[in-house]
DNA sequence: GACATTTATCACCAGTCGGTGACATTGCAA
DNA sequence: TTGCAATGTCACCGACTGGTGATAAATGTC
């Protein structure tokens, strides 16, 4: 840690600004939104000039596609242990994805802030973001279903849209207003209530 | 562009002038967001300048309680043809408010504008208008649930949430985007299927 | 007519934004 | 050493924002 005491100017290392471009981006988005997602806000944060932010990512909009990747490589990690054991029913798959994303979508404040704002301001920044995270999911989605077939006559795209809608709009809100709809969602007990009643509400959708 | 002193200058009315300027921050906030919604942005609109923002409203603070007045006066009305005939079990209720919410949130961008930022950036003036909505939705629901109860064993105000969450994202982004989650939400016949998907879900869950 | 009040517009301020060119500093290689 | 490219900093531009005081124009009253 203090190997070198003296905090002088720090070694010049183009690949380490980068990162902490990187990260302060990351951050900034994280704490204050797409609201504040801009090239001052982010190179104050990281303690270095903007211009950098144009020399090595060409732009925000190459900035923005950088934490896309490194979403896609995070998700992917985060999605493995949801992928043992394989599921037997489609139901059994469904609740695992449900409860999955829960918990998953709870403990990241990055993506938390993508789905608010993809929905609010849908630039080409949000959508950049929201590719790689969503075509990260289907991907895990398509592949941990295997030959499973939903209950015959049960129209499984639109329930399975309309579970994973309710999960982000009651973790986002949860997560910023600690309620929803009356639902309260401070303390780790409301959550596991909101946990319950939707693994109940999968698995009873999910029975033709 | 900015044709010739109109040929008849409008007479002067403070109060034509304060609604011009009350519908024009509503179709700013319907059409382009709480992004866009400044004084400057306004006034532009109502074609008028912005310091009457101040002078007839206290500012943009004294607007969004207007607007949010507005929106409850309006919400009301069109609640009410959702009260009758008045639901005979828990099930029927929740099935109508479901609908009926889907269908009232459809028909309105500016409602869809609150729900999608007051997630992503809660800010006071979001607040203000979402605290007059929430409000008189609690009021109806309240009045219109009466003396039925949910089944034994249903955590209904977890329910509730999830089924309400579920709408809003729903709605909200596939306004935007015309998908959401691999379900397309273009045409009315895509919306038909996720009414039905809907429909079944809360048939389903509210019967113990 | 003249006058005061209301209504509306304008010019301007300080601050922030994204973006760019010129400059300073460092490290490496010949 | 000298020279050069890579790295980092700075000052500045035009455009936009929220906000305010002074001013112009219309209206109502005598």
């Amino acid at each position: 840690m203090t190997a070198k005491p003296a905090p002088e100017s720090r070694t010049r290392d183009r690949d380490a600004t980068a990162r902490a471009l990187l990260n302060a981006a990351k951050d900034v988005l994280a704490e204050e939104g797409f609201q504040s997602f801009g090239v001052n806000a982010i190179a104050r944060r990281a303690g270095c000039d903007k211009q950098l932010i144009y020399r090595y990512f060409g732009g925000l909009d190459g900035l923005a596609e950088a934490i896309g990747a490194d979403l896609a490589a995070e998700l992917t990690e985060l999605l493995k242990p949801l992928s043992t054991p394989a599921p037997r029913t489609y139901a059994e798959l469904m609740q695992r994805l449900a409860l999955g994303l829960l918990d998953l979508l709870r403990a990241n404040r990055l993506m938390q802030q993508i789905n608010a704002w993809e929905a609010a301001a849908p630039s080409p920044l949000v959508q950049t973001m929201s590719a790689a995270r969503s075509q990260r999911m289907a991907a895990w989605m398509h592949e941990m279903r295997g030959s499973l077939k939903p209950p015959e006559g049960v129209d499984a795209p639109a329930l399975n849209a309309l579970v994973i809608a309710a999960i982000q709009q009651i973790v986002v809100s949860g997560a910023a207003y600690g309620e929803f709809s009356g639902l309260p969602l401070k303390t780790e007990a409301h959550w596991a209530r909101a946990r319950e009643a939707l693994k109940v509400m999968v698995r009873t959708i999910y029975n033709a």
